[in-house]
DNA sequence: CTGTTGACAACCT
DNA sequence: AAGGTTGCCAACA
């Protein structure tokens, strides 16, 4: 595959299209995976073209577990509720056991 | 082409 | 230790 025919963000798609069910990662995680270890910032921005793909951006929240992107959501509580839905548990958009539920491409991939 | 923005992360006080 | 500020880097106006 040449990663280099792809943009940055569409880069992000797949790898959040590869993170398994029950899972979660961070935006250093995925920018550190795709060489842009100082560009996680970067990676949320990509997640905004998300919508209406099979990006699963509910799985991807900061280094800190918080669901800090859940007011780009429909809802107010969806991005929570969705995590719940697979297992996750979420309170306050604070991911608990944020280290079980990790998942790191770098290491995974 | 230059400046601003942004779903973060690291550094500094 | 906890909180606030700066830095990154690419997209967008």
């Amino acid at each position: 595959m040449q990663e280099s025919t792809l943009n940055f963000f569409d880069r992000v798609y797949e790898v959040a299209k590869q993170i398994p069910y029950g899972r979660v990662t961070s935006y250093g995680a995925i920018a550190n995976y795709l060489g842009a270890a100082r560009s996680a910032r970067m990676v949320g921005y990509a997640m905004n073209g998300s919508s209406g793909k099979e990006v699963p951006a509910h799985r991807v929240v900061n280094r800190k577990g918080l669901l800090t992107g859940k007011h780009h959501f429909d809802g107010s509580n969806l991005m929570q509720q969705l995590l719940e839905s697979e297992g996750i548990q979420v309170i306050d958009n604070q991911i608990q056991d944020f280290e079980t539920v990790f998942w790191d491409p770098a290491k995974e991939l």
